[in-house]
DNA sequence: CATGAATGAGGTTTCATTCAT
DNA sequence: TATGAATGAAACCTCATTCAT
């Protein structure tokens, strides 16, 4: 499956003015709405247009390509959520694993959740897009800031700490987009980060190797 | 998003003939081997057709759209994994504890590895296809018979069994999906088992009230 | 507008065994039906060949193509017509314009009403097919025919024959189609023999000439 | 036969600009071409855009597919007849049955042929559309307004006027239709309106009920 | 003779993208 | 810079017709 050149998704100018961030802003709105009332397959660059209130015309001075559209509202949503685990990674080095476990799915079950409709919106259009190398890269992300946070642990010492944080990140993952995607209740999203917890730190505790 | 009539999905008619049945064999191979060489968004009915060696004609004397085509592909696959866990389950009544995970989990990932090429292809397919109601159904059936399996453990009771039930079924997702799309060696393919089944163990271990 | 050539029209054989009238009358039953049900543009070869309990293949030993199967049904029901009209008219040669009037009128609409569902149906299907000169010909059988009769009327004389049984003909056919595509209701039907002998007798008798 | 949603048939956009003016101006002409020269199971949007002079997507910009189209033109047509009809009987209240003929004859034989082309191209496009129900209301406005317009007839009284102006309607459109779609030269369209006129007056005499 | 699976040309429609205004 | 009409490649799908069984 070949991939995009990476220029042909890049913005096409940065929003210096107040006018184009606002536009800007708009469009990106109005694409997460689409996303939901629409669906990915009926997600077109006029329907994204209208409802952001511009012409279609504005919306390729700002995107060379609905890709690149496609392409920025996932990144900016990955990004949203890789910085909230690096900063709770970063933020409990040489802690001990119990509170490594509840700050990073603390942080990664409250990124995913604040927009919880531009979460499940986003779930959708990563086959739309040719973006498994976005995806792995934020993947990958999030594994090096575990896995750098996992070698300090105060209390455990791990062998193979690249697949440890590989599973540690996707057993996190895994529950949280059946969750989104399964439209679960509220009564649900609020039990996430506690079970979230358990299974992680249940695993971590049965991986660690003695010190 | 509307859901598309069920009659719409459902395929025209069943091969009869040993013809038909070579046919349609062929058009079920080629979907996959179409989605994993040019993706989703590239899969046309034409290709397809192509792919197998027969006339778009052809292809649509069996399924009446190409949404029937990918739901059939799609649903033959999901059906094997479900069929998988729930003989899985089924067999361990009334075991303890991790011998349930083991069997589970062994199930699992052996149905979704089987064919590694189906699985991987399948995964972008679901956003093509409005088939959360396929996906919800299969989820549902899954939770069932471990929900069912794990009332009868011999070394454990559980408070919420839907909820547990849904966090295992989605932690054993989770990493599978991540390692298939992300392209995992087989070395870690190989990890995959052991791993999944300390990460549900551990968390229903710890989720487990005392007797 | 190109014309068929008449040959590709012809059916391909006439049904000598009792076993193949039994089919051609199920397939201009079936096509009846069809037309009926589902309209002329939704009349497939297929279709038809289902309804009439064949197979498609069959279907096409009978008629060389579809618009042989539409050219014949539609032959058959103008040619009852113009047969009716024939013998009314051979019939009152030297009788009275009012004997007239009354017989063709009466067997005008006698033989379009007869099966009011194969009238109905085959308005839609004239321009499904290049029929125009199929149409012109019964149309001259028609014309020719009243001509003839009212160049004997006992009880009076035309300047200008052609024309008038141009106007005859036409008169008696509009308010029929009219009535037959309106669905219009038994009574109006019943209704329809007097009146149209009104309008027809009611032209007659301004247009003839004093002998 | 289900009818398609009246949604569905609605031109999708007015023209607004000049440009768009010109275009739809364009489209419906070239409709009209096609129609004569190709007939209708000839015509296609493509054909007609190409005639047009305009691609595909921009007739799709106007007409939301191929029915809508021709259901359009069809209304435009029917809608002149009509308002032509209405007129007439409006401006002839009062006056005796001979005027009223004569100035509703008159109007319609001249609103059909006007433009013969058009008219002739119209007959066969019915059936290709799902147009019953168009064609209907047509019909009703003629009958409401030739009704209207006899009921004040100076020197006639009519009992069954429903039924009166049902014939008076279809006799106009009887030898009309036989006239235009039989290719009738100009000496016989000529000759048409003092013919029609004669055929309703003299059924309409006949009908009359002493006052 | 009958069957019905297969064919594929051709029709309809969509939608990303451009560019004259 | 913004607009939105126009473009046309490409997708989906139908159905008259053939021919191996």
């Amino acid at each position: 499956m070949p991939q995009p050149s990476a220029a042909a998704l890049k913005p096409r100018k940065q929003p210096r003015q107040t006018r184009s961030k606002v536009t800007v802003d708009a469009i990106f709105e109005a694409t997460i709405q689409v996303l939901l009332s629409d669906g990915p397959r009926r997600l077109t660059t006029t329907r994204v247009a209208e409802r952001a209130g511009v012409s279609v015309g504005t919306l390729y001075q700002y995107y060379p390509n609905k890709q690149a559209l496609l392409y920025a509202v996932l990144q900016r949503h990955l990004a949203r959520v890789a910085e909230a685990v690096e900063a709770a990674a970063r933020a409990t080095h040489h802690a001990r694993l119990s509170a490594m476990v509840a700050a990073v799915v603390g942080a990664f079950v409250h990124a995913k959740t604040e927009r919880v409709d531009e979460a499940r919106a986003l779930y959708g259009v990563a086959s739309e897009l040719d973006s498994t190398e976005l995806v792995q890269a934020v993947g990958r992300r999030n594994r090096t800031a575990i896995s750098a946070m996992l070698a300090t642990a105060s209390d455990a010492r791990f062998d193979d700490l690249a697949l440890i944080a590989f599973m540690f990140s996707a057993a996190m993952a895994g529950p949280t987009r059946a969750m989104l995607e399964g439209g679960a209740s509220s009564t649900m999203l609020r039990a996430l980060p506690g079970h979230l917890g358990s299974l992680c730190l249940g695993y971590l505790q049965r991986e660690a190797v003695s010190p």
